[in-house]
DNA sequence: AGTGACGAATGCGAGAATGC
DNA sequence: GCATTCTCGCATTCGTCACT
């Protein structure tokens, strides 16, 4: 059977979570494991440890039904501390990832310990977008479709305490647009960069001004008595009601700031705008699905988006939020074009 | 090309579950 | 109670890859 480098293992899971929107920061080298990375997206952030070997079968002597991974190369999980960790298989045959409890593998590990799951439960994964097989002691083993793997590192406490709802879910995957895919592709770290090209300071300019109306715009928008807002927006501050202007601020003034540079990051920048992007793409989903969300909606970052644009106070004009929607397209629209421009291929 | 490290394939054994 | 089957974990072997 086909098996996969782990540089390859790793690249296809986080490309797994890209794909569902999430802006990847890798914090480890390419090949070094366990992965270590950041993903967000719209002001939501996790720090993840990703461990990941490639599924196989059991073994001529076993079930034709016993998938399983084998742990080599460490002698313990370590827990991410304040983040997420995953222990992953890729089922290459499924295409689909097997995902196991890391609450119940933190013990001291034998020589070559295995993990096993079912076919079946792989099956089900590659139909249904996500299965869980009951392994007793209270341990699930997950199985999760690449598209859908940002939705399992999002709810895996939930889905391993048996609760697969937002693997099943009948919302349409989290694809983003070809604008957001386009932004991140160009965000690439290893893409040459040529500044100071006939023509790039105008695109840069356009981008500047196209951030200065948005800033603007938000600046218009705020309630009367603000509260100011810290800096970054750690994950837990997802349940308060703060709304999701402090991340588009940040990631325009990062724009800003690296464009004032003669030799800006362009990775920096295009991750910035893939965040515009993306917050634009959810103020126009929660626009489309409105008010229900607030009460209804699983995903955090789609719920946050939602309370932010119609205002969880009612407090906020819907006016001048479908203008900052407009505004947060041109912006990512104005860093694609500064980026087609600088990159070389 | 040689070497070592790593990871997957394979086989085996222990223990639990099941059926007679 | 015993035999059989199944699940799971461990050990060994072997292939692949990276490094020198």
């Amino acid at each position: 059977m086909a098996r996969l480098k782990k540089s390859d293992l790793i690249g296809l899971a986080l490309q797994a979570i890209a794909d569902g929107g999430w802006v990847i920061e890798l914090l480890t080298k390419g090949n070094e494991h366990p992965a270590r990375f950041k993903m967000s997206r719209a002001g939501v952030e996790h720090h993840v440890r990703l461990y990941i070997w490639n599924l196989s079968h059991g073994g001529k002597s076993r079930s034709e039904h016993e998938f399983r991974i084998q742990i080599t190369g460490i002698e313990q999980f370590e827990p991410e501390p304040d983040g997420r960790t995953l222990i992953l298989g890729w089922g290459e045959e499924f295409g689909v990832f097997a995902a196991f409890d890391v609450q119940h593998r933190l013990g001291a590990l034998g020589a070559s310990p295995s993990i096993q799951i079912t076919d079946a439960t792989l099956k089900s994964a590659a139909e249904d977008g996500g299965a869980a097989q009951d392994k007793g002691d209270g341990e699930r083993a997950v199985a999760v479709r690449p598209g859908r793997l940002g939705r399992y590192v999002e709810n895996q406490e939930a889905i391993h305490a048996g609760d697969l709802s937002a693997l099943l879910g009948d919302e349409p995957e989290d694809e983003p647009t070809d604008l957001e895919k386009s932004l991140i592709d160009l965000s690439a770290n290893d893409l040459k960069r040529e500044f100071g090209t006939p023509g790039e300071a105008d695109l840069r300019a356009d981008v500047i001004a196209q951030i200065d109306s948005l800033l603007g715009a938000l600046d218009e928008s705020r309630p009367a008595e603000p509260g100011q807002i810290g800096h970054n927006l750690p994950p837990e501050a997802i349940d308060e009601d703060v709304g999701v202007a402090p991340a588009i601020e940040e990631a325009a003034n990062g724009i800003r700031d690296e464009l004032a540079k003669p030799e800006p990051d362009a990775a920096e920048v295009g991750k910035a705008g893939a965040k515009l992007a993306w917050a634009a793409h959810l103020l126009d989903m929660a626009k489309a699905e409105g008010a229900k969300l607030i009460e209804k909606g699983k995903d955090l970052a789609r719920e946050y988006a939602a309370k932010a644009l119609w205002g969880a106070a009612g407090t906020i004009g819907v006016v001048f939020k479908e203008e900052i929607v407009a505004l947060l397209h041109r912006v990512a629209e104005a860093v694609l074009r500064w980026l087609q421009h600088v990159s070389i291929f």
